[in-house]
DNA sequence: CGCGACGTTGATTTGCCTCAACGATTGTGG
DNA sequence: CCACAATCGTTGAGGCAAATCAACGTCGCG
């Protein structure tokens, strides 16, 4: 089996936990997904940069980040396999306000935006999916926000290792501190009590 | 003309910035939407309670809030005239997370979320808006996020007044500082130093 | 092997919160 | 219509969580 075919079957059998895909809207998805192979590094869309796909991670991990006015990164996401991504300013001609990369080697299967329609049509609750998709996202989002403002550095560290343990395990520890707005040195030091506490 | 017509009709010119309607499409409109009025201070949603309800506002402000685990209450959103609003987890059989409430007497329609499928066969392009307006907040949630990690409050502040000023001049003070995540007394002396500045 | 990226630890600084007290404004009931 | 309470915003003093600055150990990779 190519790599190629591979992604596509992990992709079908993530879609198949919410809805069963026949062979025929099988091949019609495999018109619609552009296969892409990135090695660790490698950059899959710019700030700036004009884009209309969202992306399926098959394998490895995505980081999306922005930089702020004062040339601070931050971390907004992290993908690993089985998640849908992108900039989500790919509806209109707007340019990307996101860098995303890769963490890891990754398999990506990239999704015209626009083709979501003709998906719809064939696969009338794959469009339903991708909107619950999204407003799980807004709600992730909300939590964050709340968390940001008003939980301490060590209890939203905690939350996200509750949240996302196998994130926690495969990324460097200055991108978890990051994500969560904190200083490396922070992070460190909350780490360093925590394992004297047990 | 009674209160009821003139929310639909709201809402129709409202639709119509972006998709023609035709009054096929608007009468269908009618019998899906619920029009309620409320008086300042009243609830639309509490936490705990199901929904299955998106809003729109036709005139007056809503409020969406949460509490966290120290009491502390966190406003999410202000929807003025002409907003989407609604506890996002109204998709499955989730309790809401958020109170709305509002802040001003205020015209709504409800929306019962199940019905978009039957929209979206007779008005294609609703669901198509819809599925905008949820990136759209998307991103306006990630530079809040943003916001909340790298600036200060000042900075914050200042973001808030551009980007909404009409809200800044409707509501209480100490509500927009709940929404910064900031104390009272800290938007109080930032706004006394501003002043003073010019 | 040697360089650079990553994590740790210490010292100092700071932005913002908390607590507290006090005017101003609103609105409510006697 | 006035009195009183409640809500809202302002100002001051003190404290703390986390940032910053700086130096050093360590690991992995070219």
């Amino acid at each position: 089996m190519t790599s190629a075919e591979s992604m596509f079957e992990k992709l079908r059998s993530f879609l198949e936990r919410s809805v069963v895909i026949t062979e025929e809207q099988f091949e019609l998805i495999k018109t619609l997904f552009i296969p892409k192979e990135v090695k660790k590094g490698e950059f899959l869309l710019r700030e700036g940069e004009m884009t209309k796909y969202a992306m399926f991670v098959a394998s490895g991990c995505l980081r999306t980040y922005t930089i702020d006015s004062k040339g601070k990164e931050h971390i907004l996401q992290f993908s690993p396999e089985n998640w849908w991504t992108g900039d989500s300013s790919f509806t209109k001609g707007v340019p990307a306000q996101c860098f995303i990369d890769a963490l890891e080697d990754s398999e990506i299967l990239l999704f015209e935006t626009d083709s979501i329609q003709k998906i719809n049509e064939y696969i009338p609750r794959f469009a339903a999916n991708y909107q619950a998709a999204l407003q799980k996202s807004l709600v992730a989002k909300n939590r964050r926000i709340v968390a940001s403002l008003s939980a301490t550095a060590a209890e939203r560290y905690n939350d996200f290792l509750k949240i996302y343990p196998s994130i926690a395990q495969r990324v460097p520890q200055h991108m978890i501190a990051s994500y969560l707005g904190i200083s490396p040195e922070t992070l460190s030091r909350i780490r360093k009590q925590q394992s004297h506490k047990r």
